[in-house]
DNA sequence: CGAGTCCTTGACCATAATCAAGATATGTGG
DNA sequence: CCACATATCTTGATTATGGTCAAGGACTCG
């Protein structure tokens, strides 16, 4: 059987990324949390269209969220990284109005939906939280947004790369060499950019070549960073405390 | 000397869009709101990269958020209308990443940013409606990244328009004949979609000439609607009171 | 009536999509 | 350990959607 990880051992707490919790709001969330989920790669965690009585938190793994058009094009809206938050908007609005797919194994805190409308009466501070989560989320959005309309493949990779870069290593995910382990093939890369695939591997094999950035085997790395940042028109994050929920 | 309108008296609050508030929040809201701003069409309400002390509502009048790289190319995020919050991000993260211009002559209601945090604590309810808020623009942005990443000039479009015109409906703005006067040129409707001002304009001909929309001097309406959903794969919404602030 | 915005149209061009096929892993069962 | 199957990555050839450049027309407003 397996054993579920007791909020108060979350591995992601530890980590000094995130801020610390007080002592009331560790125990209401472990009280809140319903559960753990295990998903294996390449399954929906939650579906389009579907109005799931569940609210997720990323403990470990890899995913992304994405929808769909009719005919199979599909558009990959970000990556969903541990510590990120699942089915927010399933919550506060009616259903789901995309899907949210692991890429790796993951594991997942399970929530009740039903609850969430009550945690901001019981700690208006996990309140403050989950907006500023979705102040980020939607600040990312805003960046992706920018990207696929009005810049060009090179500078659509090299702000992708970054975004992701950036993204893990401020929750500690980066090798001691900086290199970063990355499950996502070109083909979804070219979702997320709204490219072609054949597009997406002739310009990331250009920037490769130049030594722009690294790309092996599912192992990233950045090569240039400054000049990726200048393509990319983007600052290095600041790095703080994010959040936890 | 220019009167500010009261709380209590709020305009939107009396249209059934929006839902009413209980007697201590408007109490609450109107000790909060720390003043009013009339800004003029065409003028910048918030600037990318400035640390506004200020959070905003709009009490009327249309205005857009964009975001724009170093050589000009700009993308406009979404439109805002009576009802939506300006600058969250602002008070959750750091600085603004995006600006907020007028489209038309704008009333804005202005609260305290050092005050939002305590919303959450002496008003729970009014910090659920402030996640509300920030995941029904996730929601919109998501919209808005298939279209501009996966779809075609004329389903872009067609997207775009239902969008306007279902938010605009939702606060009540349309005539009687189902007509909306929105303020928006050609070359917004280019820089919300990531097409050239020339295409929009081509694609826009083709399809007020179809009949599925009219978009004469400002005023725009939809021709056939079925089958402008039909093209854009866009239910219409279902009917809900809005939270507002 | 002149200045400014906004809209329209034509000609040409470029970025990126599509189609097609082959090369490299990666993994699975015999 | 090999044969086969499946993902993933590469590369070439061709096409198309939409961009750019240029210029003229329509409308609004002092």
């Amino acid at each position: 059987m397996k054993k579920i990880t007791a909020c108060s051992d979350c591995p992601l707490r530890q980590r000094d990324a995130f801020r610390p919790f007080s002592e009331g709001e560790l125990a209401y969330v472990s009280r809140l949390k319903s559960g753990e989920m295990q998903v294996s790669a390449r399954t929906r965690v939650v579906e389009e269209g579907v109005n799931s009585p569940h609210v997720f938190t990323v403990l470990s793994g890899w995913g992304l969220r994405e929808k769909s058009l009719a005919d199979g094009r599909r558009q990959i809206l970000n990556f969903v990284l541990p510590g990120d938050l699942i089915g927010l908007q399933a919550a506060m609005l009616d259903a789901m109005d995309h899907s949210v797919e692991a890429l790796t194994d993951m594991t997942l805190c399970v929530f009740a939906r039903a609850d969430i409308a009550q945690v901001f009466h019981d700690q208006p501070g996990l309140g403050h939280t989950v907006v500023w989560h979705a102040a980020r989320n939607e600040r990312l959005l805003d960046a992706t947004l920018v990207s696929v309309g009005r810049c060009t493949a090179r500078e659509r990779l090299a702000r992708a790369i970054l975004i992701i870069c950036d993204k893990a290593h401020r929750i500690g995910l980066a090798g001691a060499d900086g290199s970063l382990s990355v499950p996502i093939t070109q083909q979804h890369l070219a979702d997320a950019l709204g490219l072609s695939l054949v597009h997406t591997n002739r310009t990331l094999k250009a920037m490769v070549g130049e030594g722009l950035i690294r790309w092996r085997a599912g192992r990233m790395q950045l090569g240039d960073e400054t000049r990726l940042r200048d393509i990319a028109e983007m600052e290095p994050a600041a790095p703080s405390a994010l959040p936890l929920i």
